[in-house]
DNA sequence: GTCTATAGACGGATAGAC
DNA sequence: GTCTATCCGTCTATAGAC
């Protein structure tokens, strides 16, 4: 494997600073810290702020698109694979217990700041809720695929906001089944529709 | 009515500032701005940054106590008081649409941050947690009542945040009204359980 | 003359940009 | 490494009320 690239680690340290400390709150100086650099190496990769946004917002994206793809090999069913994205809140419930969704939390940060790539990192919420409507489009529901992919989003955006707040793991789980009865509910039948 | 005190006049400025713009992002000469005083004057009041923060939570505290108690004093039922607090989505949705939720957005900043005053921006959700755990609690949910509470306010959340990301009003009512289809299930023979 | 409210200038620190 | 802007926080000065 070739070592990483001087702006790959760049991009990753950004990365992870953003989700944990905010972009606003992350300085140049903490990015060269984490990453071992001086800042005049620094700005031979990236000349503005913005400009490092933008690269951490296309490797979310990147990495996002290989998850989505992950669980679509990975899931048999299209229930399963809603499943997967579920599961979410229990695979990373400790980072977000700490520090949100990182979806979430940067999109609404980049509307206060009125960020001109606020649109770019909306698009992360694209990605989800395209996958989302396509698996309830796979199980019959045509007209209301996208209510439901919006429904099932919001409310784990939700439970991830509360469990940041209230840094309660009984809650988390508690809301996960719910979302699993959920989805039982909204799907029943669903073979028997689509034939 | 008596004229409004310079205190009180520089809270409600960084209330909407730190609303509208994030907590971080809001200066001391931006609120200075806007309230029309100097620099000078503004630390005479408030010497710190944090100390506005607490009292703009503690008014926020405050008015949201007066809002509540209003729902409670309006609301023949305890369905229609849950009502009330659903509405909000629909009364502040431009705002929402905009900013995203004022209790949310400040919560997930000071956790980012790892600002003190986190625990106190989180006793604002407490507010709404306990106020709507009564109002189920008056249905005859003795058992789950704090489970209902959570979950509307972790559903309004979400609804909240992804109305910040995409700005579709549409998305917002049709949440609106799936939230008052949950409630009628959910409190169906409710008065019949009581007795 | 002291207290309150306001104003303005100064300094250290740090940020982003080159 | 440097430059400029900005931010927070302190310090001093002024003007009126009592």
């Amino acid at each position: 494997m070739a070592e990483k690239s001087t702006r790959e680690t760049i991009v990753e340290a950004a990365d992870r600073l953003f989700y944990e400390h905010g972009f606003e709150h992350t300085s140049f100086a903490d990015i060269a810290t984490v990453v071992g650099i001086s800042r005049g190496n620094f700005y031979y990769h990236f000349k503005t702020k913005d400009e490092i946004l933008d690269a951490v917002i296309a490797a979310r994206m990147a990495r996002t698109r290989m998850m989505l793809d992950g669980w679509e090999a990975g899931g048999d069913t299209p229930v399963a694979r809603i499943r997967s994205f579920i599961d979410i809140l229990i695979v990373n419930r400790a980072a977000i217990e700490r520090y949100g969704c990182p979806v979430g939390t940067l999109s609404t940060e980049l509307a206060k700041l009125r960020h001109g790539s606020q649109a770019e990192a909306g698009r992360l919420f694209g990605l989800f809720r395209s996958w989302l409507r396509r698996q309830f489009e796979q199980l019959g529901r045509g007209d209301d695929a996208d209510d439901l992919a919006m429904h099932l989003l919001a409310l784990s955006q939700g439970v991830a906001t509360l469990s940041n707040a209230f840094r309660d793991e009984a809650f988390v789980r508690r809301e996960v089944e719910r979302m699993y009865a959920w989805l039982d509910r909204e799907t029943r039948g669903a073979a028997a529709r689509r034939h």
